[in-house]
DNA sequence: CACGGATGTTAGTCATCATTAACGTAACCG
DNA sequence: CGGTTACGTTAATGATGACTAACATCCGTG
């Protein structure tokens, strides 16, 4: 073989994330029980069960790709909600950290929502947890916007918004996202002010 | 067998449905290719093989219930748009449907945005028409209410309220159908209203 | 009442697929 | 240089699953 023209170091760092990224987008286009170990490491052109070298199994690698976007997608949250000045600034900053990751992330957003289902019992739980505390960060922003509205009420609309901004991979090639992005926040921005009209 | 005890003519005729409702159901929760043909059978009873004698295989069942759904919303539409009095009854028409269909029928509308990719090719392309058709009748009564906004934005939109509507399935719970339909309603209006301010 | 069609059943069959085994090879470290 | 580690490869292996075959049963109808 000839063809290392990378460092070889470099190579083996981003093979995991390779290949994280790869099972990604055939998880979004043909779901996970559609996609075998094969077409995943045909895709970082190794083949098969090459990936049992940095996997243990083909749910391990859903568990961890569903458990980073979880805890990466909370973490942004918690950040930008403790570092802005107040409540309507954080919803802003909340509904940027979620056009960002959709717009940049389609496949994991698609994945994230989907699969949870095909997680294993141990990781599940966790994932579960994240989502859910990503979801409280927006609704104790809302809550402090406007008190009068019922928790439950915020949450049903909190999930409203994630389905119209995680829309983004459907309507891919539509909009260039520089106009998809502004347009999104408009929207988004709207429903939840409607959401908690009369309350 | 004693145990026939309601008309076998209701069983027969109720037999393709309630196989096609209950794969829906299955279909939305663990993915196409996470179901078997056994567990669809016994989700109605029978077992296995039994639904050979109903639809042509798997694929057919998928393709027979995503050009259901897709012919349903698109009729649905058109019936509606064509008795409104003006494009602002007609958007809130084509509201209605949509929620309805999300509120009503969760599991269809579920799989109906996720497993076109599972349906083989001849049904594909005519559930992605029908699928078109019915996406053109809402930019069109957009268009008519703003005539200055260009189409593109308005197939953005249109595509970030279905996400919006069809959002319910995930926040099952959380909210009485009486209380989430109007709720649902206001947001999407003002998420439209938004996408064309300033056009 | 005999018959045919609709509807089921169980026992193959044949692919596909996740996972493991057994075996290279190349870089790095002593 | 010898040995370990990291990464790949190509064969099994064992399940699972879609689909078919062969064989009931039941019901309406001539």
């Amino acid at each position: 073989m000839t063809t290392a023209s990378t460092t070889p170091t470099r190579n083996r760092r981003n093979r995991r994330a390779e290949i994280l990224d790869a099972a990604a987008r055939l998880f979004a286009a043909r779901g996970f029980h559609g996609v075998s170990i094969e077409d995943i490491g045909g895709a970082v052109g190794v083949s098969g069960p090459a990936l049992y070298r940095h996997f243990d199994g083909k749910d391990a690698l859903l568990s961890e790709m569903l458990l980073d976007v979880s805890s990466r997608l909370r973490e942004s949250a918690v950040a930008v909600v403790t570092s802005a000045p107040g409540p309507k600034e954080a919803l802003d900053a909340l509904l940027n950290v979620q056009i960002t990751f959709a717009i940049e992330q389609p496949a994991l957003i698609t994945v994230h929502d989907r699969e949870l289902g095909n997680v294993p019992e141990p990781q599940r739980r966790q994932i579960r947890r994240l989502q859910r505390l990503y979801v409280e960060e927006w609704v104790t922003v809302l809550a402090e916007l406007h008190p009068a509205c019922p928790a439950a009420r915020l949450r049903a609309a909190t999930h409203a918004v994630f389905g119209l901004l995680n829309s983004t991979p459907h309507s891919a090639g539509e909009l260039p996202a520089q106009d998809m992005r502004p347009l999104l926040h408009a929207m988004a921005r709207a429903a939840v002010d409607a959401s908690v009209k009369a309350h």
